[in-house]
DNA sequence: GATTAATTTGTAATCATTATAAATTAATTA
DNA sequence: TAATTAATTTATAATGATTACAAATTAATC
């Protein structure tokens, strides 16, 4: 799906909850469509949405991607480096999806696969607990620092 | 397992990292021994061991928090609440318990078997990721906000 | 006991985020 | 259309969590 339907659904979802599509969020939102990969903060996202409208302040990015966050456009989250991260959803998710964060290199790996259907089946039934919603970040080493790692030990 | 013989495994650990569980140090850990069911903050427990030793100082209950998580002896994570909290690891566990987060009261309720066995699999075959760790939390409604929203449907 | 190293304290600085007031823009009404 | 009202944005101040720093204290080593 390209950029402008994506744009054109996320104008729906803001008219629907009675938002307008500002300029300024327009800028935001099409920044966040045009770096879907990336895990942006606040900030990051500002310095972007600067290039396409120089005069945007930052607390208007704040408050477009707390409206996002309401909307469930995008995801807020933090991987601890002591900021927020925004994420969109995937097209048509229902679940979020998991991350893969590399601790040699700090990466950031997405898997869009669900794979906790089994797992909430369960907390629903043992704990009772009603499942609206998950987050899932492993911590590990991804597949390029398992190679470096594997050809600094046969250097020594 | 009681505080006292969790304490001297922790004072161990630091030994052997080299570093000395000094008073405030000892003060900050039984907090967290105490309340091991928590999810506590760092001005928390700051405000709790400041009933055990008076004369401790914030900075010196951050820098025991950093000290601890290096040494795996705490996780520092975030619910989105704009603050960290930290959790004693469960004895002996090798993974990080997991998190379920209600969206109505706000309550964790904290789920120690590991779930993930069969997912890690997964990733570890298909992305080829060497997994270390993870963080789990769900999103959703707890028994007791089921219950109370049930009654409130009904009274209507 | 003197010297050196580790730790703590109180406080200042920093950084992310939120609040506020004035200005701008859009929508509604007369 | 012109006037009025509501929504939004901007720049900036305030807040709150965390980190940095210098002086003081405590422990370890000589
Ligand atoms: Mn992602
Ligand atoms: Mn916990
Ligand atoms: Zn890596
Ligand atoms: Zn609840």
């Amino acid at each position: 799906m390209n950029i402008e339907s994506m744009l054109n659904k996320i104008r729906k979802q803001l008219h629907e909850a009675s938002y307008k599509l500002t300029p300024q969020r327009e800028a935001t939102v099409l920044v966040l469509l045009e770096n879907e990969k990336d895990h942006l903060s606040a900030e990051e996202i500002y310095m972007l949405v600067k290039q396409k409208s120089p005069e945007i302040g930052l607390a208007t990015v704040y408050r477009t991607l707390e409206m996002l966050t309401d909307l469930k456009v995008v995801d807020k989250l933090s991987f601890n480096d002591g900021l927020a991260r925004y994420d969109l959803r995937k097209e048509g998710a229902k679940h979020f999806h998991h991350h893969l964060l590399c601790l040699e290199c700090g990466s950031i790996e997405e898997v869009e696969e669900d794979l906790l259907l089994d797992v909430e089946e369960i907390v629903e039934q043992r704990y009772l607990f009603l499942v609206k919603d998950h987050r899932l970040t492993f911590h590990g080493v991804c597949n390029a620092c398992q190679q470096k790692l594997k050809n600094n030990q046969n250097a020594q």
